[in-house]
Formats: C-alpha cells, sequence, structure tokens
DNA sequence: AAGGCTCCTGACTCGCCGTTCAGCCAACGG
DNA sequence: CCGTTGGCTGAACGGCGAGTCAGGAGCCTT
C-alpha cells in the first residue's frame, strides 16, 4: 500500500489547516466546502475528491487540531524538572491571549463541544482528549506530592478541579467579557491550585515573552484514538 | 396601541417556547423554522408572521430562556436564610441531571457561547447574564462573611472561581464523561468552595428529592438587558 | 510514442429551506 | 347583513450549497 502518496499527503495537510482556519472563522456548521477549497487554493471538487463528503472533512479537521493541541501540550511540557514549574506552565500556557488573534483553538474547543452534544463519534473521542488531558495535570501533581512541593490531596479531583476551572475561565476570556482577562484567569487559577496543594505558584509563572506558542507543531501522527 | 393583543401574547410564548424545545434537541443553526412550526403546531408562515425573520426568532428565544433560567435561579435561593446553605443549593442546582433527559438548559448555554463567538449581540446579553450570576454568587458569599459562617476571601474572586468551575464540569457532565457525573461533580465544587471559605458544605447539601425543578417559570418579563 | 494513471477542475444537478404572497375564515361593529 | 380587521395558511419562488460527472493536463512506465 502507499506507493507514492507524497502529493496527496501533503494536499490533504493543506486542505485540512485550511478546513481548521475556516471553522475558527465561521463556525463548524457555516464552514461550506467551497470556503475551504477557495481558502486551499483548489476547487471544491478536490476537497470531495481526498475527503468523501464535507461531514467527513469536518471530523478529519477536528481529529487533526485534537492531535495537534495535544503534542503541543506535551512538547511545551517536556524539559522543565520542577513540578510546580511545570503546573504553572500548564496553567500559564492554558490562558487564551486577550485579542480576538489567536485563541483559536479555545473557539475550536466550543464547536466541539456543541457538535458532541448530538454526534456520538464526536463526543466519545472529545472524553478521550480530556480524560488525557486531565492525566497529564494529574500527573504533574502526583510527581509534585513525591518531591514533597505539594501537599497530598487527591490527585485526580484536583486535575479535574484544575481542568473544568480552566475550562470555565476560558469560556469568559475567549467571549471577551469586560471583567475576565488573561491576567486574572491565570491568577484565580494559580490561586486555586495554590490553595489546594499549600504552595505558592505565583513565583513560578514562566516569563510572558517565551508564552506565545511556538508555532506549527507539525504533528506527524494520525488520530490518537482511545 | 394594545388593543387585543391577548392571543398574540400567547400564540407568541407558544412559538418561543417550541423554538426552545427545537434548539436543544437540533442545535441552534440547524433548527429550521418548519421544525419550530410543527413543534408549535402551525405553519411556518405564522412563525414568520410574529418573528419577522428566523434570526430573530432565535434571537428571542435565546432572551427568553436568559430571562427564565435567572428567575428561576432567583427563587430557588430566596427564602433560605443560611449563607451555608443558600451556597450548598446554588452549587446543588447547578448540576446537570444525569441522564440525558432535563439538562436542556446546559445545551443551551453551549449553543449560545458559539453563537456568541461570532455575534456581538449575543455576546453582550450573555456576558450580562454570566455578571449577574456571579454577583448572585458573589451576594452569597459576602452574607456568609458577615455572619461570621465563612472566611475572609475576594467575594468577587471566589465567585468567578465558583462560577467557571461550575461550568466547566458542568461541560463534562453534559457530555457524559463516564468519569464525571452530577455526584462528583456537586462535591468537588462543594470541596473547592469549602477549602477556599474554611467550612466544611457538605452538611448543607439539600435533600436529592427537591432537587429537580419546579417546572414553568412562566416568566412574564421581557429582555432584562443590562 | 502510446497508453495509463494520478491529480485536478468547471459546469451541472438537485434538494433544501427561508421568505413572500395572495387570499381564506371567523368575529365583530355598524 | 355587509365590510373590515386580525389571525392564519398553502403554494410558489429563489438562492444557496453539497455532491456528481465528464473530461483534461501532466507524468511515469513500457
Amino acid at each position: 500500500m502507499g506507493s507514492r502518496p507524497k502529493l496527496t499527503r501533503q494536499r490533504r495537510m493543506e486542505i485540512l489547516e485550511a478546513a481548521v482556519e475556516m471553522i475558527v472563522e465561521r463556525g463548524l456548521p457555516e464552514t461550506r466546502v467551497a470556503d475551504v477549497a477557495e481558502r486551499a487554493g483548489t476547487s471544491a471538487a478536490l476537497v470531495l475528491y481526498y475527503f468523501d463528503s464535507k461531514d467527513r472533512l469536518l471530523t478529519e479537521a477536528l481529529s487533526y487540531v485534537e492531535d495537534r493541541f495535544y503534542l503541543q501540550a506535551f512538547h511545551d511540557l517536556t524539559g522543565i524538572d520542577s513540578a510546580s514549574e511545570r503546573l504553572a506552565v500548564l496553567i500559564a500556557r492554558s490562558c487564551p491571549p486577550s485579542g480576538g488573534d489567536a485563541n483559536g483553538d479555545w473557539r475550536l474547543w466550543f464547536e466541539l463541544w456543541t457538535r458532541a452534544l448530538r454526534d456520538p463519534e464526536t463526543a466519545r473521542k472529545r472524553a478521550a482528549l480530556d480524560r488525557r488531558w486531565r492525566a497529564t495535570i494529574a500527573d504533574v501533581v502526583r510527581d509534585g506530592q513525591r518531591s514533597g512541593e505539594f501537599a497530598s490531596v487527591d490527585a485526580d479531583d484536583l486535575a479535574l478541579e484544575l481542568a473544568s476551572l480552566i475550562d470555565g475561565l476560558a469560556i469568559q476570556v475567549v467571549l471577551e467579557d469586560p471583567e475576565v482577562g488573561p491576567d486574572r484567569m491565570r491568577r484565580i487559577c494559580l490561586e486555586a491550585a495554590g490553595r489546594a496543594l499549600e504552595i505558592d505558584l505565583s513565583a513560578f509563572v514562566p516569563a510572558p515573552s517565551t508564552m506565545t506558542a511556538p508555532r506549527t507543531a507539525r504533528a506527524h501522527v494520525s488520530a490518537a484514538e482511545e
């Protein structure tokens, strides 16, 4: 199998990338194949040629970003050994930027959630992704407890609490509630985590200069599945 | 003005009610006027006769449920004098029921969030509603602090934290993550609030029998606006 | 050179759905 | 009675957008 699918791969990627952009801009249900085609610089027919239907296109686009997100998160966390710092970084990179510029990832989660309400397949994948994410947090917590940095609380409960707190706050930030900006979001998350773990995390927050995401993770894995 | 708008009022309500049901079932963007008409037992033309366009219909439907939600919440909280109990009730009634039956309100918030991503009007109204909601929580917190039940923390910060935690957890529950059910959600919220306020809230949780919402608030106010 | 294969496209079909319109019917006022 | 008004509708219109199809242009093999 797979004799010379070089160009095919490339094209599929380009189209997926275009699809993601369009979904962020126009929303999942109102994204038209023609939009994606135009953004990718080709014809609508080609898009349907690679992905048999609009629905499959959108589904693959969502899996694509899910993979990308998790790899990015994983990447950002490796190389840091202090559990406190890992937790602080994890929180910091979860805060959507203030301007309506690059919070595209969060916008995608919104779309994912509403789609998951009706599409069981999406629901399954989303739940799996979120479990992995919470497990990552829980691991950091356990690390810190082993090293004595953190107090002893149930790591899974705290992971769920933190992940949920982040989600809920991100909603406000992304929707530009004037009372809730990224700074306040970060502070509240750090305080909540610190309160539970009995530690002051504010000292571990990374310099904001390196905070902007390192662009293009170029994920070479396909749908991780559970 | 308003000579005999009796039937008109009635019909408008029926249609709005039908619209809300359809939005919960099919989702905001894929709700068709014909669906709403059928559910309301009339013709599509009539729906357009009362509400000039599909867009206006959906907008009004959303305002309608926003009002209904807030009145319901307000109603559930009056008559309880202990701040601790008020807080526990507030948390308890925020947990979506387990089955996919009656968590319609939460499904609507999902739709609202994604719509707010692109429609500034929706965004404004949503932000106002959420601010009111957080203010309600903050008031309860301040009450408890005045009475000495709660420790002294910033009430507004804690209100934001709690409201966000509830939102984030509700996402998992509504999307039926097998690891996160209503019970665990309630427990986590109570623990988080208790940790911040230095009090054990678990004793104040209301009997689960009276937990199911008292049906039909019959809001007679129109769009509260900010 | 010829054939075949892969990638690609413009132009079309077809169903769906919001919206419009011309008019119906029942009540009611004079 | 008859006219008018208010509530209501079936039928038609029109645009939009997903998916199809017949073919075309380049490249690789033989």
